[in-house]
DNA sequence: CGCCGGTTTGACGCTCTTCAACGGTTGTGG
DNA sequence: CCACAACCGTTGAAGAGCGTCAAACCGGCG
């Protein structure tokens, strides 16, 4: 392993435990168990499978760079994204107990995946209950997540979606220092939106028309440009609570 | 704690042992721990908040009898139900590391608690890494139904929405034998069909029409009855694969 | 008996989908 | 350098699916 991916290593580790960190102390021991937990670093294109539906696996990957996306397609070939991921996210930490996934994981830009073999995060479990405390963490931040998501599919108009997904991505971005003040960078397509909040491509282009309109927020070259943070938040009636970014032990 | 209580203590380990050990071995001496974590009972009357979002938590809650519900509300009063839970559920187990819920858990019938205390929790992480691991499972389990119920709201029909939710529970009861073959008790109003599925209480009083006429189900008295279960299935297009019924040391 | 929660049905309207066409941009090959 | 394809975004018109409002019905229970 030569030193470039070191680096990627290291940047891969730095920003898994900047998330966990904001929930919870986290010694040097168990950095360092991390990133020897790392065998490996994965390149994926935008636009490819990285984990398929029903494989036995045994590893699970972390998203360095990029942004991929958990989703499930039907029969008549219509997609729902359930969760997007963006840098520091244990993306398929699901695996390591279900011993595969259920759903696909697919690369929305070009991404870089650290590879994390099963049997190293079985001693962690054995060897840092703490450790292994703050990674079932993770996964049970991936279901409030997957739970806001089911009360904006169930009960949010088409606006308010996208509205509610703009506000997550900045707060999640600002965490780990991807977002500025006014927005951030969102290399996806419009059709990826539509998948994620359950519309047609078609309709998130209007919807999208009325937010510019409304002043709130511009989507336009795979940037995410918030004008009123004030005002996207109340059109989305979002709530930062099921973040979980309160700082105790665990 | 008297003879009765100790009965329903052993009801709810038993349920919970049941659908663990469906995915991996268990020990006695991890039943045994987990039978020792409980440490009281309590009863909710039908249509009571169980634990109400955003207070902090000490301890967790497994349901032994009844029906109770995950669910969020939004300002101009609508509900969306997250999950339906059944007996032996470890409803509130994310709470143990969350802190609190995000979402509140109501009563859908009366329903019976076992109270499992976070302080046990983590000491079953500290001395019992592998069943740390199944209760970790167990909560991956929740996540992976949260995902098949995004697809189902972002994507799928009305009428299939309710089929799916009919064969889910299917499943689910015959996992803890509450079900019969051609369907099970389920004590819950048009309206929290209505709340889980994302739709309004007369449209699916609609659809359970259709699904009647179609012969593939009745929902009636508190008792689904399922006439077509293949039917079912294929309208709902469900595929248990995501309830991950399979065995292997985990 | 009369109330009450839940179910059922009808009429109407709005949100979102569908289908179709067009424009802009980028990359590719002649 | 231009022609062309491929992809993405944008817009219009028409229609389906689900929501809203309202009324009637039904069974259980005080």
């Amino acid at each position: 392993m030569d030193a470039d991916n070191r680096d990627i290593i290291d940047r891969g580790i730095d920003l898994l435990a900047r998330k966990l960190r904001i929930r919870d102390e986290l010694g040097d021991a168990e950095i360092a168990a991390l990133r020897g937990a790392v065998s490996s670093i994965r390149r994926v294109d935008a636009g490819r499978v990285s984990v398929r539906s029903g494989v036995p696996l045994t590893e699970s990957n972390l998203l360095v760079d990029g942004i991929a996306a958990r989703y499930k397609d039907l029969a008549d070939g219509q997609r729902q994204i359930m969760e997007v991921h963006v840098g520091g996210d244990f993306i398929d930490l699901h695996s390591f107990l279900l011993g595969r996934l259920e759903h696909n994981i697919g690369a929305l830009s070009d991404i870089t995946l650290l590879i994390v073999p099963h049997d190293n995060l079985r001693a962690i479990t054995e060897q840092h209950p703490h450790l292994a405390r703050m990674l079932w963490l993770s996964t049970l931040l991936d279901a409030a997540m997957h739970r806001e998501r089911i009360l904006t599919l169930g009960r949010r108009s088409a606006v308010s979606r996208l509205a509610h997904l703009f506000c997550e991505l900045q707060v999640r971005l600002e965490l780990i220092g991807l977002a500025e003040e006014d927005g951030y960078k969102l290399p996806i397509v419009q059709a990826d939106l539509a998948d994620a909040a359950g519309l047609t491509a078609v309709h998130v282009n209007r919807m999208l028309k009325e937010l510019r309109d409304r002043g709130l927020v511009t989507f336009r070259g795979s940037r995410v440009t918030i004008h009123d943070r004030a005002g996207l938040c109340a059109v989305a009636e979002f709530d930062p609570s099921y973040l979980f970014l309160d700082h105790h032990p665990r």
